[in-house]
DNA sequence: CAGCTATAAAATGCATACAATATCTTAGAG
DNA sequence: CTCTAAGATATTGTATGCATTTTATAGCTG
């Protein structure tokens, strides 16, 4: 019974490898970044999270050298995180990014998907609709995003699936800074769109497809303000 | 004087802000691992590595982390680092992710290049060439992996070029590992025909060639051999 | 002697303490 | 009153120590 007891104690401990701690703050972060929660320029001071989650700076410190490995943040030596604020140059890089990417994942898509994934994808193109008919815009939002990543996992390539996993949060502050009110940025149509093509196994057409489908979500931000370069002047008298 | 000396002691520490302890760590590994010093399947154990390089563990968590962030170190938990031993798919989806990637960026290249510009790759060229003809593969290799980055640089766009940089390194470890020996998986011939089509400005000739360089440098990789998916097998036999 | 369990050794995971640096506050000179 | 400079405060950078987990070793049982 003891032997028992104690397999069942090894096994249970051992399996619960699911998310790491560092992995569930780092994933909080995110989230808030991308509702905004935590806008642009948010400092991110070590000990204020540490109380927050309850942890150690040492595994603050894990979380946020991986948001700044992934751009959502600035990690700035001996002065602490700031969350990133994407100037208009910035935007438009990763923009032509998604572009290149995503043109060769839906390429890859186009030809491995089966009917099951093909299901996966109307679902989740379904929800994006039903939470902004609700009016819920940021479940709507994480469902749009949801839906590019699906779509990488559908093309199989692991590097340029993890490339998009940085590209999508990146571009969400991105449209979260520069969307203007009531122009939704990337429209669960034209995802519907997407999902035909693919359907239809129409490669070349798939990847012209998406690209026109970034171009129109890039065209619906307003890029064009003459903000210098970064947003930090803004920021900056907007926090005076 | 006083006032002087100590602004000018700020200074001095406050400008001394090149490579940081964990950034010199994390490139000793990684040229380490592309010399093949630290072949696939290495173990890195944290308290040598303290060691080595007279640091805490702290430190070289750090440089571990970004490692294992860029794959070139699996991080196992609680059962410490090993140098990354990518698979044949992986192999191949790495070089997939360089074609569509690097296509885009020498189209950007062709199109951005300066004469300045120009003037540098043949440099570097010109190293590779002299650095292979004096038996020194390491350093042409080193040379070769400059050429793409620097290729990157020009083409402007800050997110391709970051993504490169993970993948060349990558494809380095791969060509390590199935590279067939006499053949050189990536010559200076080609590089120097690149930049000719750079200097040309032709720009959709320049994606197609690089396509073809990159297909030719994967082709020179034996990447049929039958080993079923990762190459673990063969290096635990080979270790025993 | 093979196989298993229990114990010992080693390594990683995490928290904490101290050191170095930056920021804020306040006092003083112009 | 503004600007500068020095001290005080707060924050990040690094090292170290303990807890937990894994791996190696030795001893036992069949």
């Amino acid at each position: 019974m003891t032997s028992e007891e104690t397999i069942e104690g090894r096994r249970r401990s051992a399996r619960r490898r699911g998310p790491s701690k560092v992995q569930l703050i780092y994933q909080q972060i995110v989230d808030a970044i991308l509702a905004q929660r935590l806008p642009p320029s948010t400092r991110l001071a070590e000990e204020a999270l540490s109380e927050i989650f309850d942890v150690s700076r040492t595994l603050i410190r894990q979380a946020l050298l991986r948001l700044a490995h992934e751009n959502l943040i600035e990690l700035r030596p001996n002065r602490g995180a700031v969350v990133s604020c994407p100037g208009v140059d910035e935007a438009r890089d990763v923009f032509r990014a998604r572009h290149v990417i995503e043109a060769a994942i839906m390429r890859l898509a186009a030809a491995h998907a089966d009917a099951g994934r093909l299901v996966e994808l109307d679902a989740i193109v379904a929800h994006e609709r039903a939470f902004f008919e609700r009016g819920e815009r940021g479940g709507g939002l994480r469902m749009s995003n949801d839906f590019h990543l699906m779509l990488a996992e559908i093309a199989g390539n692991k590097p340029l699936a993890k490339f998009l996993g940085e590209l999508v949060p990146r571009s969400a502050l991105v449209i979260a800074l520069y969307e203007r009110p009531g122009h939704r940025a990337c429209s669960f149509d034209e995802h519907a769109q997407l999902i035909d093509v693919i359907r239809r196994r129409d490669v070349e057409r798939a990847a012209l497809l998406m690209q026109e489908h970034l171009h129109r979500c890039e065209a619906k931000l307003d890029l064009d303000r003459c903000s210098g370069e970064t947003l930090d002047l803004r920021s900056v008298l907007a926090g005076a």
